[in-house]
DNA sequence: GCAATAGTGTCTCTCAGACAATATTGG
DNA sequence: CCAATATTGTCTGAGAGACACTATTGC
């Protein structure tokens, strides 16, 4: 048989597959914390618990598994995450009643303004500080899957300004710096700070802004590519 | 309905889900080059190329992705692999001929000699020297999956000592330092690697050897969890 | 001027790069 | 002793940590 002849009488429907889904991980940073949009579960199984949002590829509509979770998050959100990457696929027996199932999750970061028309007005999603997330028990294998992808997300603030995603397109380093400080848990150096990212050349001058008080804070936007830059050095954990 | 009612009622075979695989990148270094595992396809689709080893989860035999790869590599080799990491799941409507797939990635790492004796035996599997891959097509997208993961090896050789595990369990520093040059593409400050690696005190001494010729190199061995290992500051790309 | 916040100057310390020097083996 | 390879000494430079200092705003 030649391969034509073969995928002409190939069958998928005849194999079993292990469920596979799409969940995704999206942060953001607002009134001082990080957080984590949850969203409630309609159906079994787990229904009414929190879990992250997800779902399954539409093989119609997806052409990628990136695909699908963008279109999962703007389900969620009414608007597209600027951020997106594969954290790890987690499969086994055991972490869906259903049987053997495999879900490949993603981390995503999104600007907390440019979602809460959407996220407000909804009464089955809403943003989980990370600091909370101990106090709630949330559906399947995701509390674990969170940690992992927190864990992640806090590696990267000592290496990368991945982070700058979580705010607005303009923002400035002071409000930066609070978004690495809120993952890493710990204040940094104001100094090191500045001076690595002025030297890694990321982010373009725009214009100025008003903090509550003190002195105005220069406005930055991330050049393009800022995301996959990655220091030499990180900073001390 | 209840939860339970629920799970008795679901029948998974309604479903018809994308194609899903685990695939391997199986690295060893040996005669001055890093290389890689390929197997010939006995099967359609791509029936007679080159590709890298994989399959499909068996729900009986596998509790896990992670048992599912180990699996696979010992079916080849006949040993099980000491380092094993998931790279990243590729998944598209395009990749496979048969439709919708996903393949979840792993790399692993082993020392040739443990896997030489069945690997010598076989037609239908060889170590492929990374330096001539772009000589050969593999099957399906496994030729650009092979690229990220030699990419993502490569970077791992900057901050960890990772490519150790393509060594015998017993190595010298030279030859790691040759490992991580291989992989790397040029020489590095024989001081500055050592140097790092015992601040790091990451191995454990045991005996000496012989090398071809001139003083004899000492030999060491991992210690636990040196693979989790990451230096803060990366050596220079 | 004062409080509050943004931003800078500058010293220290760690650690990678460079490369010369020394050590240990087999012939 | 010589060739070959392993291992160490040590100087330089980049860049993070520490922390004091200056700048710019609203009141």
């Amino acid at each position: 048989m030649d391969e034509s002849a073969y995928l002409a009488s190939y069958d998928r429907s005849r194999y079993v597959a292990p469920l596979l889904s799409v969940d995704a991980v999206l942060f953001t940073y607002h009134d001082e914390q990080v957080k984590v949009l949850v969203v409630r579960r309609s159906r079994h199984p787990e229904q009414g618990k929190w879990a992250l949002p997800g779902g399954f590829v539409d093989e119609d509509a997806d052409d990628s598994l990136d695909d699908t979770v963008h279109r999962k998050i703007v389900e969620k959100t009414g608007v597209k995450a600027p951020y997106l990457e594969q954290l790890r696929t987690f499969g086994n027996s055991s972490r869906d009643k259903r049987g053997w199932s495999v879900t490949v999750v993603y981390t995503a970061l999104i600007a907390h303004q440019s979602c809460a028309p959407l996220i407000e007005t909804v009464s089955d999603a809403k943003w989980m500080a990370v600091s909370e997330l101990a106090d709630h028990e949330l559906a399947f294998d995701h509390g674990m899957i969170l940690q992992a992808a927190i864990a992640r997300l806090r590696q990267k603030a000592l290496y990368s300004i991945v982070p700058a995603f979580t705010l607005p397109d303009e923002f400035t380093l002071p409000e930066l710096q609070r978004v690495h400080e809120a993952l890493l848990g710990k204040p940094l150096e104001k100094k090191s700070f500045r001076r690595r990212i002025e030297q890694a050349d990321l982010l373009i001058e725009t214009g100025f802004k008003q903090s509550v008080s003190g002195r105005p804070a220069t406005l930055y936007r991330l050049k393009p590519g800022a995301g996959e830059y990655t220091f030499l050095r990180n900073l001390e954990q």
